[in-house]
DNA sequence: AATCAACATGAATCTGCCT
DNA sequence: AAGGCAGATTCATGTTGAT
């Protein structure tokens, strides 16, 4: 973190929801200063005349079809805009999620990339309990759609790709997630025992969603906070949060949920992390501090052999270099990783190099 | 159908393959004539170097020049344009099935939607064999969605409820989808054995389609031929096909695979709901859910202890992983049931963990 | 003949740091 | 800014070949 970012966030009202127009609020916030924005953005309500509306099927078709996209312009137009007010409060290497249905998804799709973001996945939220399509007039309609996209292009997104993994039982995260849709207790009621948000989301969407794609402290911003789901996994999960919400109701439960929120101890939120963290250490060290001595032999499980040199390189059959490059040239690989690749006999066993490397690495 | 159907029926090259660019073969077909469409266009993906397996092998990626366009601007005018001389050929009751990629769908829902397409379902395709990320930088690609849409609002399109249900072993079928990706005996190959196509479909998608949204005797039209999945589903499942291909090397393969359909052999053979006995549950899934809290402690029987973490990690006496390789660790085991193993106190009483899974597969 | 191990491959926007 | 280089990274399934 850099001064000035610290500086930045330092302005910004952490852990708060603001009232407001979130695109008007979004104004007044300073840029590059947010690290993960997620958006549910409404749906229902610029195209709801038109898609609920009575049955008048006697309407000439030409100017049926110029009434959609009459209202999807106005839809269109809300989503450039909120897009790219928020587009502006991202950090370089920030990123954003949106969820949707095929209402409106697609238009939020295009526009995301229309405006430079950079679509890393789309996400298929599979409900296991959705609700049946009464009439059975369309197949269930059992999944929402998220989309992943960082900043730009060449965006160094956060991505914890092992801490994902883990949760999947050691098996690559996939693009569909099957996750129960919001009942119970975790679902707000108002004063009434009603419902107190029509589209309340899970508290295990936003789970997966914030710890594979932010780091603790991360500052996250929702611009349509509802009654707060993603301030409450925020919370949770040692991130702060920003939220902004229009409807007084939806503020105050929002208020009174975050109040409860325990955070969770800070040695459960540490994460299986990546080999790619670890500090490099540098072959010649192994050779520099006795492990190995210039002049042995390191063999392949393929059988090939290399002669160990003073200098930390290797050399085997006229070829000379790194550990990784006489690896990839005798195998006639486009790489090779040669810490994995090399072995050398130690009381009569192959032994990989890379368990040298990790006792370095575990005194450092 | 009415007699003039029949009579634009007749004037169609019926079960046949049509050579040439898909928009002018189009532009010749006389309108209202066609009662489905599927449309499998380029996705334009925009792939920048190689991608090599951890193995060292290079995957074989689509970089056909049919796939490339240069801008999203132009991308967007070939959509317009073929979608728009598609729907002149569909009638009033018609629909169309365009599947795609989150590099092209949201652009493809979006024009569907501008023209006045009206969108029934989006279908989730969920590969139970997709191709892993190899770099771990992503999720998984696992899916492709499908847009199910109607000509107009107001067009009664075909939908085979009762035979879908079937299908899905008396539920309701929903709006994702898992079938394998088209390989093996399917997977069609050229002279030198190769892969005869890049993205062939698989037959059991197209079979649910064809059977869901058309009835027998139907003209089904596919503008993005290929090597001719649809109009094999087609024969078989006895409805028409108007195929259109561009590449003489795939019509052909097209022509002799279509040769040797049987129609109505297979309509019963649908093997792709091969549900699991017990599908697997991540142990992350209840930190997820919330049943378990990151911070708790659970407890073995021989009075073991370990924390839980936010990505279903364990960690106890150094030792980190999950909860079998922590149990395995703390018992000095070659292997551990974690699922059996780790208990947690709730109301007083050791839990097992187990009860925990036996729940959320009842709710899958 | 049967079993098992090894190998092949699929619509993929797939690295990061230092110089 | 571009180039060089270390070194991290895979799941399900079907086919082929060896025992």
């Amino acid at each position: 973190m850099t001064t000035r970012t610290r500086k930045e966030a330092a302005r910004l009202p952490l852990d708060t929801i603001l009232e407001g127009d979130c695109i008007e609020v979004m104004r007044g916030l300073p840029e590059a200063s947010v690290d993960l924005i997620f958006a549910d953005p409404p749906y229902n309500l610029q195209l709801k005349g038109e898609l609920h509306r009575p049955d008048n099927s006697r309407v000439d078709a030409v100017d049926d079809a110029w009434d959609q996209f009459g209202s999807f312009a106005a839809y269109d137009q809300f989503t450039r805009d909120w897009l790219a007010v928020a587009r502006r409060l991202l950090k370089p290497n920030g990123a954003i999620w949106v969820i949707g249905s095929y209402h409106n998804v697609f238009r939020l799709g295009a526009e995301l990339q229309n405006q430079g973001f950079w679509i890393l996945n789309d996400v298929v939220w599979r409900k296991s309990n959705p609700m049946p399509n009464f009439r059975g007039k369309r197949l269930t309609n059992a999944h929402e759609t998220l989309i992943w996209a960082s900043r730009d292009e060449g965006s160094k997104y956060t991505f914890n790709y092992e801490a994902l993994k883990a949760l999947n039982e050691g098996i690559q995260m996939r693009s569909d997630w099957v996750l129960p849709i919001c009942t119970g207790h975790e679902r707000l009621k108002d004063a009434k025992g009603d419902k107190a948000h029509p589209t309340q989301k899970p508290e295990s969407l936003l789970h997966r969603v914030l710890l594979g794609t932010t780091n603790a402290g991360d500052v996250v911003l929702d611009p349509f906070f509802g009654t707060g789901t993603t301030g409450a996994v925020a919370k949770m999960l040692g991130r702060h949060f920003i939220g902004i919400e229009r409807e007084k109701a939806y503020r105050d439960v929002a208020e009174r949920r975050l109040r409860d929120v325990r955070p969770f101890d800070r040695s459960a939120l540490e994460v299986t992390s990546s080999k790619r963290s670890e500090p490099r250490v540098p072959f010649g060290q192994l050779v520099e501090r006795g492990m190995l001595r210039p002049g042995e032999m390191l063999t392949s499980p393929s059988g090939k052999a290399a002669k160990v040199r003073a200098d930390g390189t290797l050399v085997a059959d006229g070829v000379t270099g790194s550990i990784h490059q006489v690896g990839a040239a005798l195998e006639g690989a486009p790489s090779c990783n040669g810490w994995t690749y090399w072995h050398i006999r130690r009381d009569g066993q192959p032994v990989s190099i890379d368990v040298f490397r990790q006792q370095i690495r575990s005194e450092m």
